[in-house]
DNA sequence: GTCGCGATAGTCT
DNA sequence: GACTATCGCGACA
């Protein structure tokens, strides 16, 4: 399977490598016939049971389980009781090295975002918004980024936009790695 | 445009 | 009982 293989070459690697690759790639839904899909432009990586912010710190419990799952494994939980987000599982089965999916660039079903969202501006520039705006709620925790309803396929940063790496957000602990990728246009005309 | 704060409920100690 | 891998709103510039 062509899929397969564009998989493999996409999460071989690094953890924090494989966040900054996935820069530009494209994350699409189809929920009930409606397609949406956004091109990836805020990424942060965990790196498992060796990173005192990672929800696998502690080992497997019942909530973060498919991050010991196989790669390409998709992980959803609920932050601050409200919100979902998701990740990107990378590594073998049993280790539970995956990779936030905070943000992106709405490129195709606008207006399913918009009517699941309530609004029409900032659709997708935050993890939880993110996931309302694809539709991805808990249901979809431990399916699959190759032929689950949420899939993912290798793209580009279009020419011109440039790379920054930061602390990550939200956390209280390990704040001293740059493993948050952000993607941006540099100058942006006009 | 930026900054600060409160809501809210599942999960772990 | 405490703590979030957040969001939206209202104030201000």
């Amino acid at each position: 399977m062509d899929s397969m293989e564009a998989f493999g070459a996409l999460l071989a690697g690094d953890v924090v490598e494989v966040a900054r690759r996935l820069l530009g790639c494209r994350v699409a839904t189809r929920f009930e016939g409606e397609l949406t899909q956004v091109m990836l432009t805020e990424v942060e990586a965990y790196v498992g049971e060796r990173d005192p912010a990672s929800h696998a710190f502690r080992g497997e419990t019942p909530r973060n389980r498919s991050m010991f799952g196989p790669p390409g494994t998709l992980y959803v939980y609920r932050s601050y009781g409200i919100h979902w987000c998701m990740n990107l599982v990378v590594a073998e089965t049993g280790v539970a090295h995956a990779i936030l999916l905070r943000g992106g660039l709405p490129t195709a079903g606008g207006e399913v975002m918009e009517r699941r969202r309530g609004r029409s501006a900032h659709l997708t520039d935050g993890p939880g918004k993110l996931c309302q705006a694809l539709g991805v709620t808990g249901d979809n925790d431990g399916s699959s980024f190759i032929d689950g309803p949420v899939r993912l396929d290798p793209g580009e940063l279009p020419p011109g936009w440039h790379v920054a790496s930061t602390p990550r957000v939200g956390i209280s602990v390990a704040k001293d790695h740059e493993w948050r990728f952000v993607a941006s246009p540099s100058t942006s005309t006009s």
